[in-house]
DNA sequence: AAAAAAGTTTAGACATGTCTAAAAATTAAG
DNA sequence: CTTAATTTTTAGACATGTCTAAACTTTTTT
């Protein structure tokens, strides 16, 4: 049996080999889960003996076939859950991810699939994340984040990477949503902010934010 | 904060004081957990020191106010899941139980309140079985066991008292579900086994099984 | 009223998961 | 290439919750 601490150190293992390529590093996997090095240590050590992720000492870590299929598999329960939580019981996008967190490690196949079912087997989650299928598959997107696009670019918001109430909150004043159109006008290079333009208003975003945003360009 | 095996323990205590009346002795709250009672007289002190429960050395244990409250709220949170499991995602009633057991633990209020009102705040679970409402009201009914009956009498099934999968899957064989009309033919003194009437035809029981089925006379 | 049985609590151990502080290894600087 | 800084691991402690075996209370029998 996998416990809810083992289950969320594969998923911040997953998460931070998606965005960077490599092995892991124990204080990386510290960072994301709100831990010290020290624990982090002491859990990879317990993963290696259940073959959930191949650990050299010193030298990072990376998920096993096995490893990944259980966290791809918190995953996509996480991301039901929230579609779930916002698709009928109404919660803003802000509200979900804590709740998630929870659900996610709720122990039923079953469950998962008739909760798939039941809302008709979304492909992205609120936030624009994709769900993964039940076979471990995650749907592919042609989205770029917003901070790379080059002046002029037209584009619509199809994601965001960060799924933080303040972050959320802060996007909803700025009447930034998924499906949103934006226009990139201006890249100041002092600090990399940007000038947008959404529905004829015109805005300046941090590169913070804008590295969040997924942007399909027209 | 209350730990998921606290609340687990207020339930069972709770589960216990509805059924008999006095204090819950440590034996029977072991045996409705299925752990020991050295484990059991371990926790009742924590739950002491916390104020969820009243609890005298040999002489047994009941709720506090604060301890009732936190123990109806979990009963509340389990058959609420339990009613959204049958009614939205489709779940035979009797493969519900043990998934509600892990959902029941779900800390949120504001998710309790929504799924409340998503299914349109049910006053009984899929078994029957009332749903505290958020103030800690409990439905009430006027419903006896079968096996209580006198010989004659027709009613009908409101709710079954048990919930593991083997009961309710030979209710389900023997064509009773919630809402199902019973007359009561004989009671065999022998056995307290009775015979009874369903849809024209005519079936033996026993007690062990008619205790566990709520009846409302005609 | 003493002895036996049943019920309950304590003592000691263990598993899981966490933390701080110290030691060891790796990487970066000089 | 040696020292310094950073990263990572180990050692030791602690909290939670569980268990078995032994001790203690209460209840039941004789
Ligand atoms: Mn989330
Ligand atoms: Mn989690
Ligand atoms: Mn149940
Ligand atoms: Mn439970």
């Amino acid at each position: 049996m996998i416990t809810l601490a083992e289950e969320n150190y594969l998923k911040a293992i997953l998460s931070i080999s998606l965005n960077f390529d490599g092995k892991v590093s124990t204080n990386a996997i510290a960072g994301e889960i709100g831990t010290t090095a020290a624990s982090v240590s002491d859990m990879l050590k317990k993963l290696q003996d259940k073959k959930l992720v191949k650990y050299k000492k010193y030298k990072g870590v990376s998920l096993t076939k096995k490893g990944n299929s259980f966290a791809t598999s918190v995953i996509r329960k996480h991301r039901l859950w929230e579609t779930f939580l916002v698709n009928n019981l109404n919660f803003d996008w802000g509200e979900v991810h804590d709740v998630a967190e929870q659900l996610e490690h709720i122990k039923s196949e079953e469950l998962v699939d008739r909760l798939d079912t039941f809302l008709d087997c979304p492909k992205f989650d609120p936030h624009g994340e994709p769900i993964p299928a039940k076979d471990g598959k995650i749907p592919t997107t042609n989205t770029i984040p917003l901070n790379k696009l080059s002046e002029g670019t037209n584009g619509k918001v199809m994601g965001v990477t960060l799924d933080e109430k303040p972050f959320l909150d802060y996007l909803t004043k700025l009447n930034i949503s998924i499906g949103t159109e934006i226009k990139l006008l201006e890249k100041i290079p002092f600090d990399q902010s940007i000038s947008i333009k959404i529905v004829n208003t015109k805005q300046h975003i941090s590169n913070d934010v804008a590295k969040h945003l997924l942007i399909k360009t027209n």
